[in-house]
DNA sequence: GGGGGACTGGAGAGCGCTCTCCAATCAGGT
DNA sequence: ACCTGATTGGAGAGCGCTCTCCAGTCCCCC
């Protein structure tokens, strides 16, 4: 195997294309990154010998050196086990919430040519693995996005001293930057749309009462409707699932038969709670009014369409990157935290 | 910064492990690697070193030597240019199938550690930072996940001789891998069940005709409808999201009012056709009987559920899987395709 | 007791790339 | 004509790891 010809099977390498363009190493290098002023006929030269010889920069030479592999994790984590049967996938991915993350990462992430891989930690074995992955430096940093608030995965990542950025507040305060939504002020949006639509025996349904944003929907909704003179607002905790918000709608109607207002934490339960309304004769919104969270698909899909409290998600998810980006290129950038404000986006149910 | 001791900030390499050791780099490199025989107490000496150390493989460092990174991708691609908003995600994403297919894979490649990292290439220019991100080393393979047939991923795959398997039977013929259910096969068993029943008009929501896939649905369940006597069966086109599941069925409503049997290509289709249904005052499946296709979540979510074809899912993501473990070992392997067979389940709707 | 084999551990050569020096070249000023 | 300084290209030292040789050790058997 000579030094100025590639093996047939093999893959050419910087010192083929130096040989082919009749410089150094070092030359095409400097073209291939853009660095340094080369002189343009010589870069045309290179340019035609890596074109002619199909040459593609090997991404472990590179990042041994450069210690970057201009990729970054977006990690979706789950505290408790789960197949993917189960709810999990259903409560991620199934949500266009998702899908609106994504987007807005790739925004960021795509025009600087940084790659996004995404990765599963369902459980604390996939957990354990994917720490390890993380360690061994295939990624330069780590969106996390976390399905529950027992989720170890923030912990674990200021821990191993990567750059990462959750999707959240993080439980316990943890020096980690995080973007997040005004969840309270956002229930007070749909407070004050179901009290100005006349409404006057409101329920809630919340999410998994362990995660910070559940507690600020509940708390801010349960503060708005008391000053506007509603002491007490029950509630039932879901687990962001269609069918939670189905059972939690069924008990709250066997409690409190004349309800006329309900404000539900995720769009995808209220698309379960319309259904049950929808069963037990009730029209929605005339007899009871029901808002959403999160303006997901589901908010457009439902019959009638959910008047919901949108996040700003791509915004939230490009400001992800952009921390994230930030400190990956100063590691002792400080941790931030960005609060967006949601708003209210109303359809047919309230 | 010396050559035993890591400096404060830097990570500890093998160099370190071994000073702390007592033993030559090769030697621990033995251990980790659990290549030939090292005497048990120097094992142990060595994993203490590594534990003290808090040693981490470098994957750059290690992959540029084994041309390893015990990583393959899951590739999901659309061919048209789509947002994440739009039905893309809502196509494969939202379908449990895709939930469905993960676990099976990390089912295989998990207990033989490797990890799976997901990508998408919903447009061209997606697509070709992609295909650079794969021959850049990134991951030993490829499983291909298309959306709809026109997707040139496949072809780009074989072209750029990345270790590949696709989910389904490639458009035109491609030395490529690929596993599929018998769709036709499939097709048929929801034609016997119709019939059966005494479906007497029968028509069917087709997915794209582009895709091998939904050709295959179509003329199987034509196939089979004409040896039970039914000559012709109407046919309309959706894209398989339960938007266009929804005008199908009120299409054909419109041009034949009397159906009394309807099979369609998904399960999210099959939603939106129930919902139509629903809508003309027509019940299922007293006055029209619906079979879907995939056995997803949607089919239980379904009012009434869904009878609906299942295909054997997580089997067909483990076998694919070991298909790009196989050619990843062994490249010169020849390509190999893998057929499963679908079933019939029987929920309320046929 | 000596020779041959099996087993263990070390030395060292790269893997393909980046990047810091350094040398060469050339223009301009004196 | 000579010096200065900018500009451009090359040489070569690693990045951290694996893996092929090789040398040393130990044991067994003749």
């Amino acid at each position: 195997m000579s030094k100025d010809r590639p093996a047939p099977g093999a893959s050419p390498t910087l010192e083929h294309v130096a040989k082919v363009a009749g410089v150094s190493r070092a030359t095409v290098s400097r073209v291939i990154n853009g660095i340094r002023n080369v002189d343009p006929q010589i870069q045309e030269l290179v340019r035609q010998a890596v074109a002619q010889t199909g040459y593609v920069p090997n991404q472990a030479a590179r990042s041994l050196v450069t210690r970057r592999t201009n990729s970054v994790a977006l990690v979706v984590s789950e505290a408790e086990h789960r197949t993917f049967d189960d709810p999990f996938l259903g409560r991620i991915f199934t949500d266009p919430f998702f899908g609106r993350l994504v987007s807005g990462i790739m925004g960021v992430l795509r025009p600087r040519g940084v790659a996004m891989v995404l990765m599963l930690a369902e459980n604390d074995q996939a957990r354990t693995q994917l720490i390890g992955y993380l360690k061994q430096g295939h990624v330069d940093g780590v969106i996390a996005v976390s399905a529950s608030s027992a989720d170890p995965l923030p912990g674990l990542l200021t821990e191993a001293g990567l750059p990462a950025v959750l999707s959240q507040r993080p439980v316990s305060p943890l020096p980690i930057s995080y973007v997040d939504a005004a969840q309270s002020a956002g229930a007070k949006l749909a407070a004050d749309r179901l009290t100005e639509r006349g409404c006057r025996r409101v329920a809630t349904i919340s999410g998994p009462l362990d995660m910070p944003a559940s507690q600020d929907r509940l708390s801010g909704f349960r503060d708005a409707m008391a000053r506007r003179g509603h002491a007490y607002v029950p509630s039932v905790e879901g687990n962001f699932t269609q069918e939670t918000g189905e059972r939690a709608m069924k008990q709250l109607l066997a409690e409190y038969p004349d309800l006329d207002g309900v404000f539900v934490a995720n769009d995808l339960m209220a698309l379960g709670a319309v259904l049950a309304l929808h069963d037990s004769g009730r029209r929605v919104p005339e007899d009871v009014a029901v808002i959403g969270f999160d303006d997901s698909n589901a908010a457009v899909m439902s019959r009638p369409p959910l008047t919901t409290i949108r996040q700003p998600l791509e915004d939230m998810a490009a400001e992800m990157a952009r921390l994230l980006l930030k400190h990956i290129d100063d590691p002792d950038s400080p941790p931030t935290s960005v609060i967006f404000e949601p708003t209210l986006v109303v359809r047919e149910s309230a």
